[in-house]
DNA sequence: TGCGAACCGTACCGTACGGTACTGATCGGG
DNA sequence: CCCGATCAGTACCGTACGGTACGGTTCGCA
C-alpha cells in the first residue's frame, strides 16, 4: 500500500527505516541465534514496536523472509565482463570466484540465515531454504556458469553438462568446509587457508575439465 | 550409577527400555522437527513419565546428546579389509564408498540430527555439533583413509597429504547436495541418481589422484 | 492551529515448553 | 507376605514467546 513511499532502498519495496529494523535483526541472529530471534528483542534492538513489526512484516516469518530478501539483495554479485580469456586469464578469474565463494559462505549473516532456514526445513515446507536457494545460491551459481561458458568458448574448457562441471568446481572448493562452520566450527582458523585452497581447487578443476594438460 | 545393569545395548551405558525411548525420540523427530521434540512428546510417544526422562538424561541437552550416541553407534561402519587391490577393485570400492556416503548423507535420520545440531550451534558452543563431527563424520572419514593409504601403497594412487585428497573426494561425491537436502529440497527424486553421481565422482578423483591415466 | 496518520513503549493475553513433585501401580528379593 | 525401588501418569509451576490492544507522542498537511 501506499506505493509512492517506495526509496528505492536496495531492490526491496522497503523504507530505509524498514531497512534499519532487519539490519537490527540481522545483527541479532548473527549474535544469539535463532533463540535471540524474538518480536521483543527485535523491537527493543531496533527501537520500534513490536506493532509496527506484525503491521510492516504481518508475521514472524514474513520477518525472517523478509530480512533473507534484503540480505540477499546487499550482496549482489556483480560478475566480471570476462571477455578475451586466455588460459592465465581464466584461472585468475576462477580463483577470484572460489576465494569469493568461500568468503560469502564463511559470512557470519550467511551462516546464521543458513542455520535458521535448515532449522526451520521440517516445519515450514522449506519455504525459507528454497528462498535462500534462489536468492543466493543462483546468484553465485549464474556467475560461474558464465564464467564457464567463457571458458568453453574460449576453447580453454571441455565439458558437456555446465551443471556438472559446476558441481565439480564448487565440491573441490567447498568440500565439507560449509558443513563444519554451520555446525559451529571455528571459521577464524580456517579463513587463514582459503586462497591456499581456492587455488588448488582451481587447479584440480582445470586438470579436470581445461584443454591445456 | 548402578553399573551392573549396563545391557551392553550398543556400546553405550544404556538399557533397552532407553533405547527404545531414544528410538522414539529420533522417530519424533524426524516426523516434525526440532520444534516436535519435546519431554512431553517424548514421554507420550514412548510410554514412559518426564521424570524417567529427566533422571535417565538430567536434562533435555543430555537426551539430545544421547540420541546423537545411540543413532553412531548404530551405524557402524565396517571397513572392508581392502588389501590384494587392483586399479578396478579400488575403483569398485571408491564407488561403493562412494554411494555408501551419498545413502549416509540423505538418511532422513541424519539430516533431522544434523538439522538439529546446525539449529543449535550458535547457542550451545557447537558442542552437538563437535559431536555429530566426531561421531559421524569420523567413523566415515577413518574407512576412506583406510581406503587411500591402502590405493597408495599399491601404486594405484598419489598424494602427499591424505586429508587434502580425501577432502576432494568428498567434495567431487557431495558437491552441494548435502546443504540442498538439509535446506528441505526432497531427497526421493536426487536418490535415483546417486550411483550416477558416484561412479563420475570416482571417475574424476581418479583422474585426478590415480597413477594409470 | 487543528487533524489524522504513523509510530513508540508497554501492558496484556493465551499458549506451550522445560522441569519438578506427587500418587498409585508393578515387581523382585528377603 | 511385605518392603523398597522403579516407573507411568498427571498435575503443577515459572517462564518466555507470538501476537494484540491501548495510551501518548511526533510530524506532515490542510
Amino acid at each position: 500500500m501506499t506505493a509512492a513511499i517506495r526509496e528505492a532502498n536496495a531492490g526491496e519495496g522497503l523504507t530505509e527505516r524498514q531497512g534499519a529494523v532487519l539490519e537490527q535483526a540481522l545483527r541479532l541472529l548473527v549474535d544469539g541465534g535463532e533463540k535471540a530471534l524474538t518480536t521483543a528483542g527485535i523491537a527493543r534492538a531496533a527501537n520500534c514496536s513490536k506493532e509496527s513489526l506484525y503491521k510492516w512484516f504481518g508475521d514472524r516469518d514474513g520477518l525472517i523472509s523478509a530480512m533473507i530478501g534484503f540480505q540477499a539483495s546487499k550482496v549482489r554479485t556483480q560478475d566480471v565482463a570476462a571477455r578475451a580469456l586466455d588460459a592465465e586469464s581464466l584461472e585468475r578469474h576462477l580463483i577470484v570466484f572460489a576465494k569469493d565463494l568461500l568468503e560469502v559462505l564463511a559470512g557470519d549473516v550467511s551462516l546464521a540465515l543458513n542455520r535458521l532456514a535448515i532449522g526451520q526445513a521440517s516445519r515450514d515446507g522449506s519455504k525459507l531454504g528454497h528462498m535462500l536457494q534462489e536468492r543466493g545460491r543462483r546468484q553465485i551459481g549464474r556467475r560461474a556458469a558464465a564464467l564457464l561458458e567463457a571458458g568453453r568458448k574460449a576453447g580453454l574448457l571441455t565439458f558437456d553438462d555446465a551443471d556438472e562441471a559446476y558441481g565439480a568446481l564448487y565440491g573441490l572448493v567447498v568440500s565439507d568446509w560449509h558443513l563444519k562452520m554451520l555446525l559451529g566450527e571455528e571459521a577464524g582458523e580456517m579463513k587463514k587457508s582459503f586462497s591456499r585452497k581456492a587455488e588448488q581447487a582451481v587447479s584440480s578443476f582445470l586438470a579436470l575439465y581445461g584443454t591445456k594438460r
